[in-house]
DNA sequence: AGTTGGATGGTCT
DNA sequence: GACCATCCAACTG
């Protein structure tokens, strides 16, 4: 069984946000996250990487939460040897990824839990299912949350772009990328809803 | 250490 | 037919 600590996310707000995949109403492919929550959206992008969402709020909300990357913490082998296998791999050697960065990333958490779009809208709620979302262990390192404007998603224009939603453990050796404008400054912001950037 | 461009295919206009 | 919620190798300095 492979297991992780998920160490950064973005939130991802319904058919008004323009970043969102929910932006065009609801679609074949979408639809799922406008049924009720705590199912998986799984799509491709870039024509060969898969990206990990939860459902999030009431049903019709359509809101999610991508998974952007996790520490391994059991099953780390299977997440090597899962993260070999890509089907398109190009150019010559391909080193084996460093532990840290084995889930780093949205592409790499899917190809080192091997989440495809067969486990697109399964219950992740669902203990016995193929994916199941679990509660933080009581004794696990409490995180320190920084957050920072959501990646790749420059396109969506203001306010979209400039918002915050984009949230993280500081404390960990994961994460796909720094968080921009992380420091001192942001001491009495809060994430949130809001639109306040 | 930081930047750049190619791979690749489903989805929506 | 254009556009991606990415990743990595191959550059430059």
């Amino acid at each position: 069984m492979r297991v992780g600590r998920i160490v950064e996310v973005e939130a991802y707000g319904g058919p008004q946000d323009r970043a969102s995949h929910a932006r065009a109403g609801p679609t074949a492919r979408t639809s799922v996250m406008f049924g009720p929550p705590g199912h998986a959206y799984v799509y491709l992008v870039y024509g060969m990487h898969h990206c990990l969402n939860v459902v999030s709020g009431p049903p019709g909300a359509a809101g999610a939460v991508l998974v952007r990357a996790a520490e391994a913490l059991e099953g780390q082998a299977a997440m090597v040897a899962a993260r070999d296998v890509p089907a398109a791999r190009r150019g010559p050697p391909a080193r084996p990824p460093r532990r840290a960065l084995i889930a780093s990333g949205p592409g790499r958490l899917c190809a080192a839990f091997s989440i495809d779009r067969t486990l697109d809208r399964t219950d992740l709620c669902d203990p016995n299912g193929p994916l199941f979302l679990a509660p933080a262990a009581p004794d696990d390192r409490p995180p320190v949350v920084a957050w920072g404007p959501r990646i790749g998603i420059g396109y969506a224009g203001e306010p979209w772009s400039g918002l915050r939603w984009r949230l993280v453990d500081r404390s960990s050796v994961a994460l796909s990328a720094p968080v921009e404008g992380d420091a001192a400054e942001q001491a009495d912001e809060t994430p949130g809803p809001g639109l306040g950037g």
